[in-house]
Formats: C-alpha cells, sequence, structure tokens
DNA sequence: CCTATCCATTGACAAACATCAACTCAATAG
DNA sequence: CTATTGAGTTGATGTTTGTCAATGGATAGG
C-alpha cells in the first residue's frame, strides 16, 4: 500500500482523548489499487471468472459460439460478459468472418496475482 | 475449469450449418469459481483493496480507528467495507474494549492467487 | 448515574450491474 | 440481391452497491 507509518499497537487511552493520531494517506500506490480492483472486480462474477478459465485453457483463441453455450445465459448476456472483460484489459478479441475469438491478454492478470501472493 | 472438451478450430463453414456443436457443461467446478468470484468481488473496490494491503503489512491486528483516517470516507463507510471484507471470509475481526481490531485470514486469498498463477 | 468514545447498524438514495427481448450490423452462400 | 447466420448494441427492468447522516450499543472514566 505504501501507507509506511507506524501503526501505533493500542493500550487502554480512553477519555477525553483521541484513540489515535490521524493518519496521513500518502496517496502514493493508490493507482495502483484502483488498478487491480477493476480487474478483481471483473473476476468477481462466476460467469467471468469461468470465461477467462475456459479461455485460459485453452491457450489459443476461442470462438464465441463455443462459450455461449457453457452457460446458462442468452448470447447477449454472455456478449456482455466479454465486454466487460475486454474493457478491463483481460482478454482480447478478434474476428474473422462471422466469428469472434476470444483470447487472454498475456500478463493482464500478472500485478493483481503478483499483489496476491 | 473442467470443461475439458475439444474446443474444435472453426472452419469457414456457414449457410444453413450451425456454428458448433452444443458444448456440455459439466457444472463441476462450478462451485470454485463462484468462491473466487466472490472473493474477487470483495476485492473489486479500490477501497477494500487497500484496507487488505494495509492489514497484510501489518501482520498483526489493526485498530478501526486507525483505518478510517486513511481514507477520505465516512466511518460508516469504512466500517461496511470491513464488513464486505469479513463476509467474504477474508478478514476477521476481534474486540478488545471499545477498539476493534481487524486481521487477515491467512489463506484466504490462497485458493483465487493460485488460480491466477 | 452521566458522559464521552469507538464502532456497528439502519434508512435513504443515486449509481452501477446482470439479464433478456428485440434489434442492428457484417459477412457469406446461393 | 436475398436469406441466413454470428455477434454486438439498445432499451427496459429488477437487483446490488457505495455512500452518508442519524442512530444505537457497548465500554470505560468520573
Amino acid at each position: 500500500m505504501a501507507v509506511d507509518l507506524e501503526l501505533v499497537p493500542k493500550q487502554k487511552r480512553p477519555a477525553g482523548v483521541r484513540c489515535c493520531e490521524p493518519v496521513v494517506y500518502p496517496d502514493i500506490e493508490r493507482e495502483e489499487a484502483v488498478r487491480m480492483a477493476s480487474v478483481a472486480k471483473a473476476l468477481g462474477d462466476p460467469v467471468r471468472l469461468q470465461l477467462v478459465d475456459v479461455l485460459r485453457k485453452h491457450a489459443g483463441k476461442v470462438c464465441v459460439c463455443e462459450l455461449v453455450p457453457l452457460f446458462d445465459l442468452s448470447q447477449p448476456t454472455v456478449s456482455h460478459h466479454l465486454k466487460v472483460l475486454r474493457e478491463a484489459g483481460i482478454v482480447g478479441s478478434e474476428r474473422a468472418g462471422l466469428w469472434a475469438y476470444y483470447f487472454v491478454i498475456p500478463d493482464a492478470l500478472k500485478e493483481l496475482s503478483a499483489w496476491l501472493s
């Protein structure tokens, strides 16, 4: 986080005395948190998480028409979830004739993954 | 995912012929996806992600009164975010007198972290 | 008691979200 | 050109979310 300050171990100290000094918030790393949270948010739906999982298991590109029947959802809804993933920078797409192929963008999950470890 | 089926490489094949065979969805690993998505969802907010980050950096327990001033938010809002994290199983809390201390639950992020790697 | 402090809960509200039906658009086969 | 197919967009709807002001509950000091 970069909130690198001493979080003083609390002690009994009530009555007329504020619990702790107000703590400065360095606002650094704020952008990183926003970035990682947006990725996590995109993964915060079982359908989208499974979509990413399928795409990752099949290292190549996967046609939308193969993804839709995996879920008990309408095609527009799946399309919407793919759009959310695309806007989060997690997947990319590519058209070939009538079909659209999706794939996971390498390193898209790297930052979040590193932070989680 | 466990959608372990052959995703046939697409070929030109339009006109009166459906794009692909409907694909069976094994529903296994469904629960895992739901579990991991709920954790990801809880992390899908910059404030909550930073809260977890602060708690992780300070391996011990951190008082709520130290967390609130880190954000430009009201105390009830921070309390709400902590509750979301608690319900997601990511953090735990403990009271001592007037104060409440929060801490990251070990291994709470393990499954998601492993999947992301 | 009475008061001050920390924290959680409630209620309210606007914004965002998940979903589907209906539609549009692009591409291809005939 | 026409019909068909895959996929993205729009509009509508019900649900969830983030936020705060106000309130409530517990604890400790005087």
